[in-house]
RNA sequence: CGGGGCGUAGUGCAACGGUAGCACGAGUCCUUUGGGAGGAUUUAAUCCCGGUUCAAAUCCGGGCGCCCCGACCA
């Protein structure tokens, strides 16, 4: 009984029958978020955060590659900016959180009641199309306006039947591009751009391989002509969409008059892109990579790159080992330029060790007598947990090509993983058996219609991920109605 | 919004309708210290409202909250 309660308390392991629990351990282990007195909603600490200003600054560099700058719009929208755009409404009505009231007052039994009803009432922002386009549609006269492009950092606040943490939240963090050009063509460029980098950054920092493609209709944003996006295999064999570009079309040009005169001097509507990750992406990294001691972090995704733990508590030389691990610490720091944590703590060594661990930094030197009389340090590897000697003079180079390596070991591993698990089929028996019996993405030719579509998700939970950018030509029959197809798409059940 | 489950020290669990207990954590002291150490000692709890009963953590009704599974979704 002591021992179970023990392992209880103390194991963080993943077991695939139960997905969320195991993903909550991670996140409590690692001290990374925490439940809001607001439903669905998260609290960030700061280690999680630390994952989020990476995100936001290898993006903002991006963008700025771009050409995009950053602004900011206001968190309030008038209600009746979003009914302009038919599909966009239908999309969104039904969970926005609507401000009807501005002050509170007595309700003469201790509490207090909504006063001071608003005449028209506000959305909070679930997303910014609308009060973005408004303002372009006044910022946006001539041909040589354009094109224009916008990014903006923002909370967003969906009003979601089921929530999960990171995943789904009622509100979260995210970036939304949007952007307005002369041409349809300029504009379907520009939204390849973006899922291009958006992919760039998910399988080269975040070490995690994507599958870019197009949506299909019934999976698109609602007001999109073309929905591109990249997914993602998590370790449960599901898919996690890690994000979007959408080629708007002149749809909402024409609801918020985002119009400009060419060089002929005639009116045209702008062609317009928007697109997005969010605080999603942590959660991808946490499910993509962590394993039974908890997180396990990318190199360059980690705010703390090595950390320095001194062992040989207790003995005559500990004071010494103090002293050379602190400035091994820092000097590691300065010639490597790389975040290196000094854990002066007065913890058993052990104890720092798991705890480092489960926070997923991705080296831990250990110093101690030993190696302070062989001028040498211990390099332990989070991902595989290998152990190297390292001479002291070797220490930066070693500590780059180990981070170097663990970052493309991780990508491997999970490339490998997704390789494993994304299976062809060819009849519906087989897609039926596959989905149920075996986690993964299924490669399965489909005749592009919605009810076939529709059909499959309804018997089978697989929904359409998206049709692959470098899909190959393949004539085949669809897997549901076995009407004629010219590509395979990818099947699988998504979070 | 439908279906299911659960609310007891900070955390994880126990207690037939009858003295609320165990483990972990936290505090103090001693011994330890190259992978979550040992001993001593201290600390702290029945979600809210009502009902049944001599007696309620336990039974009943209502409320609130949380978790899981669906529908919806980045």
């Amino acid at each position: 009984m002591d021992d179970d309660s023990k392992n209880i308390q103390k194991k963080i392991t993943p077991r695939a029958e139960d997905y969320s629990k195991w993903y909550s351990d991670v996140i409590d282990a690692a001290d990374i978020a925490d439940n809001s007195a607001v439903r669905g909603c998260m609290i960030i600490k700061p280690y999680g955060y630390a994952l989020w200003e990476k995100i936001h600054t290898i993006f903002d560099e991006k963008f700025k590659k771009l050409g995009v700058s950053n602004a900011y719009f206001p968190l309030l929208i008038p209600q009746s900016f979003l009914a302009k755009e038919a599909k966009h409404v239908e999309g969104f009505a039904k969970e926005v959180a609507v401000v009807t009231h501005h002050r509170l007052e007595s309700d003469g039994k201790g509490g207090l009641k909504p006063a001071g009803e608003l005449s028209d009432p506000l959305i909070i922002r679930p997303t910014s199309e609308t009060i973005i386009y408004d303002a372009f549609s006044r910022w946006i006269c001539s041909y040589r306006d354009l094109p224009l492009l916008i990014n903006q950092w923002a909370n967003v606040l969906r009003w979601e039947m089921r929530t999960r943490p990171f995943l789904r939240t009622t509100e979260f963090l995210w970036q939304e591009g949007h952007t307005a050009h002369r041409t349809s063509q300029e504009a379907a460029e520009f939204a390849s751009k973006i899922i291009n980098e958006y992919k760039d950054f998910v399988e080269q920092d975040m070490a995690l391989p994507v599958i870019a493609g197009y949506k299909s209709e019934s999976e698109r944003f609602a007001g999109a002509d073309q929905t591109l996006c990249i997914e993602a295999m998590m370790q449960d064999g599901k898919a996690l969409q890690a994000g979007t570009s959408h080629m708007l079309g002149q749809n909402f040009a024409k609801a918020f008059n985002v119009s400009f005169t060419d060089e002929k001097g005639k009116p045209n509507f702008a062609w317009q892109t928007s697109w997005g990750v969010s605080t999603r992406l942590i959660g991808a990294l946490i499910m993509a990579h962590s394993d039974d001691k908890g997180l396990v972090l990318p190199p360059k995704m980690a705010s703390i790159s090595a950390v320095v733990v001194p062992v040989g508590q207790g003995t005559a030389e500990y004071d010494n080992v103090l002293k050379y691990a602190k400035e091994f610490a820092q000097r590691l720091e300065s010639e490597t330029g790389l975040a290196v944590k000094f854990d002066d703590r007065e913890l058993r060594s052990g104890e720092k060790y798991f705890y480092w661990e489960k926070r997923g930094v991705p080296v831990r030197i250990e110093i101690g007598p030993r190696d302070l009389a062989k001028k040498s340090v211990v390099y332990v590897r989070r991902d595989n947990g290998q152990k190297s000697f390292v001479a002291e003079a070797d220490a930066a180079i070693k500590l780059k090509e180990l981070l170097a390596d663990i970052q493309t070991s991780l990508f491997e591993k999970a490339a490998k993983f997704r390789k494993d698990n994304l299976r062809p089929v060819d009849s519906w028996g087989d897609f039926k058996q596959t989905i149920d019996a075996k986690p993964g993405f299924i490669k399965a030719h489909w005749c592009g219609g919605a009810e076939c579509e529709a059909k499959i998700k309804e018997e089978t939970m697989a929904t359409i991920r998206c049709i692959p950018f470098d899909v190959e030509a393949e004539a085949g029959k669809c897997v549901f109605c076995g009407k004629k197809s010219n590509n395979r798409v990818i099947f699988a059940k998504a979070y």
